[in-house]
DNA sequence: TCTGGGGTCCTAGGACCC
DNA sequence: TCTGGGGTCCTAGGACCC
């Protein structure tokens, strides 16, 4: 039915500027080698690696360092001898860099539209649905051009109907010189899908990719195009999501506010195996004071604490040992010393003598708003402990973390993590600035 | 010698209620 | 003596993501 209130000439016009849903995923290059290029230009053209905590893995690589065949997420000890002979950077990981260079990009983004998920430190989905269907590509070369202007961070940028799909099209991006690759007007999308392997896509795992090919199916186009009952049936909802979404039916909505978290998980490897039971706790009594200085800061407070150990389970097969203890709070709380307290009970309970702990850690479970959860045990005492609280992330916040600590949290912490090769560049700090000679 | 850390969601199964 | 069945809530464990 025609409407009344418009000529067939404008009619014709609209019609020919689609305006369909589209989704870009824009990704940041190589981020975190990305994030010290920036800061050290000598690195240019260079193999770079970055380690994960501890230097344990190498999380982040640059093109050269991929073209030498380092694997991600390959143990740094494992890949050392090509790390030698080809002079690679080596860095270990500057998250307080990462995170503010991760702002600026995410900033710039939300000049293109404030309609955006910021789905991780590197990554973000943007709603390009007001732009016009075919102008998408272009669009998403500005985008990509104004944040390498802006923050210097290269990224790769993939254009689609759903979240699926446009990790589809960044996959594809990531390989073409322009970086920017949009599924936007192409009327049959199955030859592309063709070519993406099925544990390339999106919500795709290890067991996953195992159950599929048991079941003759390798790539994108045939998930695709398998029955969504048959999916539910033999997997879950997810999968059967993934499959929609690859059809461009769109299943995952773009999350653009941002939730209040649910857990927090504070835990670390050591830099040499522990055994006694002093080290543990005083490093458990640290990610404690750390956990619930996070979750104060964000005004929420926690139902239960989890703690668990375990020794390496790379080695010595025969004796790993991996124990965990929840401990629900007669109230639910963000008060360091009352946590500190369970925890330690909780280890207790699990601490088995003889063995050599590589890890432990504690999850703060059960987060909700601090002041919901005020109730009628709520008294003068809690107020007093709120206020120390207070005063001691103020303390820590000015003269830096840790400044006020509790003394089961150790003095030498002999067990804490290495890091060798920092860059130790700090945006937020003087002494990082760079250097101007006067000749 | 040396193998990261922080999240979310789903499912199955048990406890409990009516 | 016979002893149901449906619903909800919670939790542990697994799978996935970056």
């Amino acid at each position: 039915m025609m409407s009344p209130m418009y000529s067939s000439g404008e009619l014709s016009l609209m019609s020919s500027i689609q305006h369909t849903k589209k989704i870009a995923l824009v990704d940041c290059n190589s981020f975190y080698v990305s994030c010290e290029k920036l800061f050290n230009p000598k690195l240019r053209n260079k193999p770079v690696v970055v380690l994960s905590n501890n230097d344990g893995c190498i999380i982040s690589r640059s093109n050269e360092a991929k073209a030498l065949g380092i694997k991600m997420g390959e143990p740094y000890f494992k890949a050392k001898n090509i790390i030698i002979k080809n002079k690679v950077h080596v860095f270990s990981s500057n998250y307080a860099l990462y995170g503010d260079l991760s702002r600026r990009v995410m900033r710039t983004l939300k000049r293109f539209n404030s309609k955006i998920e910021i789905y991780s430190i590197d990554e973000a989905f943007l709603d390009l649905s007001d732009f016009p269907d075919n102008e998408a590509e272009d669009v998403g070369k500005e985008i990509r051009s104004i944040v390498l202007q802006w923050t210097g961070i290269p990224t790769s940028i993939g254009i689609a109907k759903t979240k699926t799909l446009s990790k589809v099209a960044n996959h594809i991006a990531k390989k073409i010189k322009s970086g920017v690759t949009s599924l936007i007007g192409i009327e049959n999308i199955d030859s592309i899908l063709e070519k993406i392997e099925i544990n390339d896509i999106w919500g795709v795992g290890k067991q996953l990719t195992k159950f599929y090919h048991k079941n003759g199916i390798y790539n994108a186009k045939q998930l695709k195009n398998i029955s969504n009952t048959w999916i539910k049936k033999s997997s879950n909802v997810l999968s059967s999501r993934t499959a929609m979404e690859l059809r461009g039916i769109s299943c995952i909505p773009l999350e653009t506010k941002s939730s209040k978290r649910k857990s927090c998980v504070v835990s670390r490897s050591f830099g040499k195996r522990v055994e006694n039971f002093q080290e543990l706790k005083e490093s458990v009594t640290s990610y404690c004071l750390n956990g619930s200085e996070k979750i104060r800061s964000e005004s929420l407070v926690a139902k239960s604490i989890t703690v668990f150990v375990r020794t390496s389970p790379f080695q010595n097969k025969g004796i790993y040992y991996s124990k965990s203890k929840t401990i629900y709070f007669p109230i639910a709380t963000n008060n360091s010393i009352e946590i500190v307290k369970t925890a330690l009970a909780a280890l207790k309970e699990i601490f088995k003598k003889g063995y050599q702990y590589q890890k432990t850690g504690i999850t703060l479970s059960g987060l909700s708003n601090s002041q919901e959860s005020k109730n009628l045990f709520s008294s003068i005492k809690d107020i007093k402990i709120e206020n120390l609280m207070k005063s001691i992330d103020n303390t820590n916040y000015k003269y830096g973390r840790s400044t006020l600590s509790l003394a089961e949290a150790g003095i030498n912490k002999r067990w804490n993590m290495k890091r060798n090769y920092s860059s130790k560049i700090d945006t937020a700090n003087f002494n990082s600035l760079p250097k101007i000679k006067a000749v």
